[in-house]
DNA sequence: GCACGCTGATGACGACGCGGTATCGAACCC
DNA sequence: GGGTTCGATACCGCGTCGTCATCAGCGTGC
């Protein structure tokens, strides 16, 4: 049963004329009486009474005509839903974070793709930077938003903005009483540090630091994360370095403070397989660097 | 989107793999891959991502699959339905009867008919010969069982019984205790008749027996069916002749007599269009047929 | 009542597209 | 790094579609 003559018979059976049909498909007659027997001696049915100069359809012909039209219509909603789904605006799109993600200009992000996007399917999840590599490369994920960037062979990253560290105080620190404080004045206090694994962790990142700056904390406390860490903080264990958007969250009993001295900062960055080739993809990529673009001018 | 691109895609998207699915569809693997990247161009969507060995299918190419394999089964399905209608056991058959064929073959062939076809639909309604020949004319319905025929330039008739008439007395007649009786002796009787139109009329039949017997009934009752005549013989309003199978049905206080005389009995027909060419008509013939002939052996 | 017109079927021909074989190019594997 | 596997490309022959021309049957009208 080619398409073309279920086509041509819904023609046909609509005008009951082979003419007016013709006309409307924009052939010839001849064509048409042919492409219809064709179809009935496909099927090995009748399709058409043409006992009469005014032609009629069969029983089996009337149930032909419901049923071609039924899959005509559903090829033609096939084919606008395909190519939505190509263009990226229908669909899903995996997206996979770190925590300290949340603070930023991802939400920004997520709500201008949501926005332009409307009926495309953002399954959102947190992961460690480890878990996103793993789940990226195994296209578990399409995106990995982390912290700084994940280096791989498969995988390309693309850096989604860069933050300065920000010194994180108790708010009945001494310290706050200074305006500005050099990093390495702090060799004393206890620092709330990060997991040490995986290499190259943020623990790493800050320990680089202090380096940096000629000293080693002396005490070291740990956390899971900068929620952890800004908890700890509040209760006065120590003072704790975080990427400055982390401060726009705020916490009773925190103070956040500018600080002196070698400030590389740290970067969020997405991920995703070089080999990926979904539209969805490059949409989120780039409303990602529209929304950073734009926040950068403020 | 030409259909035999469905099916390659099909057979590409379950086997994820160009030469094995060419080799399940019979063709080789460059004329498979060609017929996917035309239908590829013609939605301007990738359905396949070719960039490992190991294929796979985009989103597009997996909303396409499902919607692919429903619509060519639904295809099939369709293939089928039409199929069966046009051979006869799906559909729908509209027959019209005379009410006095509801005793004799007719029940008997409706039923072989449902059993030989019980997925066909059955439209039966009673109609006077009149009424029957307009609707048969009009396509309003495909066969007419008419008593004894409908004659029409449009109209093909054929022999469904022939039956001999038959005396419908009252029980307490004095004419029972005879063994046979002469027509011409019942002249004195009163004759329950049938409405005169539409001409030729059974009525007409009737007297023309009565005719050829050398008599004219001289007193003479209407009846408008068998029924009611029976039911005025039973009340001794008079005599009727019926057709003999109208004697199956039993009624109080009626007794039915062969007769001695001029019999020509009266016909059933069926009747339908000359150029009515469904199968299911010719297959209710078929069936007719059959009946008849069974129930004459007997 | 016969001729004309309308409508669908049939015949002949050119063009496009499909499938076949041969071959290429890239990725993967040892 | 050479061999193997797999999809893409090139080219060719044939089938099928669409076109024009024409036929055949039914209905209609003067």
């Amino acid at each position: 049963m080619d398409l073309r003559r279920l086509v041509y018979f819904v023609a046909v059976a609509e005008e009951l004329h082979f003419g007016r049909a013709a006309s409307r498909l924009a052939i010839a007659q001849p064509p048409l009486s042919r492409q219809i027997a064709q179809l009935e001696s496909d099927l090995g049915v009748m399709l058409i009474d043409r006992s009469r100069s005014q032609i009629r359809l069969t029983q089996a012909g009337s149930v032909l005509l419901e049923r071609a039209r039924d899959v005509l219509e559903r090829l033609d909603r096939t084919h606008r839903e395909i190519k939505r789904i190509g263009e990226g605006f229908s669909g899903h799109l995996r997206v996979a974070f770190v925590g300290s993600a949340t603070y930023g200009v991802l939400p920004n992000v997520i709500k201008a793709f949501r926005s332009a996007y409307p009926d495309v399917e953002l399954a959102l999840s947190a992961m460690n930077n480890a878990e996103q590599k793993r789940a990226v490369i195994q296209r578990e994920i399409d995106i990995a938003v982390a912290r700084p960037s994940l280096e791989d062979e498969e995988l390309k990253s693309e850096p989604l903005l860069q933050e300065p560290l920000i010194l994180a105080l108790s708010d009945t620190s001494p310290l706050l009483e200074r305006q500005v404080t050099r990093l390495s004045a702090l060799k004393a206090e206890t620092f709330v540090l990060y997991p040490r694994k995986p290499r190259p962790s943020f623990a790493d990142h800050i320990l680089s630091i202090c380096l940096e700056e000629g000293f080693i904390p002396k005490s070291q406390v740990l956390a899971q994360d900068y929620q952890t860490a800004i908890s700890l903080v509040s209760v006065g264990v120590g003072i704790a370095l975080v990427p400055k958007s982390v401060s726009q969250a705020e916490r009773p009993g925190v103070a956040y403070r500018a600080y002196e001295g070698y400030n590389p900062g740290t970067a969020l960055s997405l991920n995703y397989r070089r080999d990926n080739r979904m539209p969805h993809l490059f949409n989120f990529l780039k409303i990602a660097q529209d929304v950073t673009r734009r926040q950068r001018k403020q």
